[in-house]
DNA sequence: GCCGTTTTCGGCCCGACTGTTTTCAGTCG
């Protein structure tokens, strides 16, 4: 049992107690629970195998301890499956309709005996909807263009999507009369792997003609929203974007505030009232003067703070470390020397080796490791044993050749079901690092892939794992491994894990990279690149690491090729 | 349901916008 199969349930639990009625305390409880062990870096189930007390942990207080201890042992949760039989699941689903909540979906329960959004569509078509108190023709109306409307544009946007999405939308607000700073917040500055829409933080004299402006933006499909200060949009991509014009002496208290995450910023505001403050997005007040509020620095200190980085911003531990002035200084992209997970057009890359490697000398880097696959990657065109052999005479070529890189003889071994490696040993001995990465089996119980893995750590050449779990966002579940397993076999075998920067890997995620690092395990941070281009993905890499919280020490190729090689298995 | 340099009980973050209303509840972020 994991602990997102924990947080699912007291989420669900939350959800359905929240239409109930209950008391919403009871309910926030729920959620903090659940937003808790999102975050924990260590399996809840692991824990109390060893005997810990959870009701040590935030927000975690005898109740709660026992329900994951009830989840752990039974695999379910007695006070949901009774709450299940008058407050449906389906119900849960309801309140994801914009303008529906848990009050509205209660009344539907209890006037119209509504169970499910089949029975709400039911419901909103005959007309029955409008004659609630409460509701009227209008709510219906949007109600039944819910049901009417292509949804499949709500779930949500892959980091890099968003990205492209901000730059254009940045981009055409510059041109906004009187506009001094444009900052796009929420999860996408806290680089979160997914995004569920945009929120934007302009400051500007005459917020109205930013407003205006925003409105006629032309990817906009519909407008939810607009009032003086504020919009909401969806474009036609399904992307939902929201935008806030701020006078300059709020803006960095507005950046606080749009950041988020809602956690964060709630913790924030409890720390203002314990000393008579009050936080709002306009700046932080005693009484009703005004102590701060233009930059976010400011808002930081006078609650007593140094600026906390966007990406730990989760209420997470991150404002009693900032107290105690223990805040890391996170890994950036200044601190990276090399990238050691690319490919080349000899197996699925787009360019060859000389223009990698020159891509990457351009971006300030020192060493750079050439990692095509191996020949059980047949779709990948896969480098055969001879083939190999001919490329690393070519790169000690190229490094005759070119000055001010370094370029590294590496590949991206499969490894095999039974956890060897697709490669002789007589080849991996001529290489300067041994990456390797599972891609087919993705299936196997959670032993036997940890297993196959372990094995593969096993090789004297092997160090390092590329993208551990396989996942792909939205698209392919991670593997079921055992990752603490993993990680101290990595240790003890001196391996590496990777946090791969392909936009729909991530892979470690964020969660991950701190686990790593509270049990002192390395990290590589590779963009597996099969372009130029793609060396940029190291931003995301990074993102990852950041929110893990890992510095550069954390981190193996922040060092010199000297100092890194000395770390590497040969 | 959690939590305690004011509390073991009584608190628990804050404001904009919409649609329903005649002064505000619900939703949303």
């Amino acid at each position: 049992m994991h602990n997102d199969e924990i947080a699912g349930i007291f989420e669900q639990l939350a959800d359905l107690l929240e239409i109930d009625g209950a008391n919403p305390f009871r309910v926030r409880a729920y959620r903090n629970a659940a937003r808790l062990l999102r975050g924990l870096p260590e399996e809840a189930a692991d824990m109390l195998a060893r005997g810990e007390d959870l009701s040590q942990l935030p927000s975690i207080g005898e109740d709660l301890a026992g329900k994951i201890a009830e989840i752990v042992e039974t695999g379910r949760l007695e006070t949901l499956q009774a709450l299940k039989k008058t407050t449906p699941a389906g119900l849960a689903e309801l309140t994801r309709i914009p303008g529906l909540g848990p009050k509205r979906v209660r009344l539907l329960r209890d006037a119209l005996g509504v169970k499910s959004p089949a029975g709400l569509r039911r419901a909103a078509m005959s007309g029955k909807l409008a004659q609630l108190p409460g509701f009227g023709v209008k709510t219906q109306a949007n109600i039944r263009a819910y049901f009417d409307s292509d949804r499949s544009g709500e779930k949500r946007t892959r980091l890099a999507d968003a990205e492209k999405v901000a730059q254009r939308l940045v981009a055409y607000l510059e041109g906004a009369a009187d506009r001094k700073h444009i900052v796009v917040a929420g999860s996408f500055r806290r680089s979160c792997e997914t995004v569920g829409d945009l929120d934007i933080v302009v400051a500007s004299a005459s917020p109205q003609k930013v407003m205006d402006r925003f409105a006629a933006f032309d990817e906009i499909a519909t407008v939810a929203g607009k009032g003086k200060t504020r919009a909401t949009v969806r474009l036609r991509s399904g992307l939902q974007v929201d935008i806030r014009a701020m006078e300059l002496a709020s803006f960095g208290a507005a950046c606080v505030y749009f950041t988020g995450s809602k956690a964060h910023c709630i913790a924030l505001r409890k720390r203002g009232v314990s000393k008579g403050l009050k936080v709002n997005e306009y700046g932080v007040f005693r009484r009703d003067k005004s102590i701060a509020g233009e930059t976010e620095k400011d808002v930081y200190a006078a609650l007593g703070l140094p600026l906390i980085p966007p990406e730990l911003r989760e209420d997470r531990g991150e404002i009693e470390a900032a107290e105690k002035g223990k805040l890391p200084r996170l890994v950036a992209l200044g601190d990276i020397r090399g990238d050691l997970h690319v490919h080349t057009k000899a197996s699925d890359g787009r360019d060859d080796i000389r223009a990698m490697a020159k891509a990457a000398r351009a971006r300030g880097y020192d060493y750079l490791a050439i990692c095509d696959h191996t020949k059980h990657a047949r779709i990948a065109h896969g480098l055969t044993p001879s083939r190999l052999e001919r490329q690393i005479d070519r790169i000690d070529a190229l490094n005759e050749e070119l000055s001010g890189i370094r370029i590294l003889k590496s590949s991206e071994v499969d490894i095999l079901a039974d956890g060897s490696l697709d490669m002789p040993d007589s080849v991996l001995a001529k290489l300067d690092l041994v990456v390797g990465a599972v891609h087919f089996d993705f299936d196997l119980t959670p032993a036997r892939q940890t297993e196959r893995i372990i094995r593969a750590m096993d090789h004297p050449a092997f160090s390092i794992l590329a993208h551990p779990t396989c996942r792909l966002i939205g698209a392919r579940d991670p593997m079921r491994v055992q990752m603490e397993r993993l990680m101290d076999a990595a240790l003890e075998r001196g391996c590496y894990l990777e946090a791969n920067g392909q936009p729909e890997r991530l892979d470690l995620n964020d969660v991950y990279c701190r686990m790593a690092k509270e049990r002192g395990l390395k990290l590589a941070l590779s963009t597996d690149a099969h372009s130029t281009e793609q060396l940029d993905f190291m931003r995301f890499s990074l993102g990852q690491a950041r929110r893990g919280w890992l510095s550069p020490g954390d981190v193996i190729n922040t060092r010199s090729w000297r100092d890194l090689k000395s770390l590497l298995k040969r």
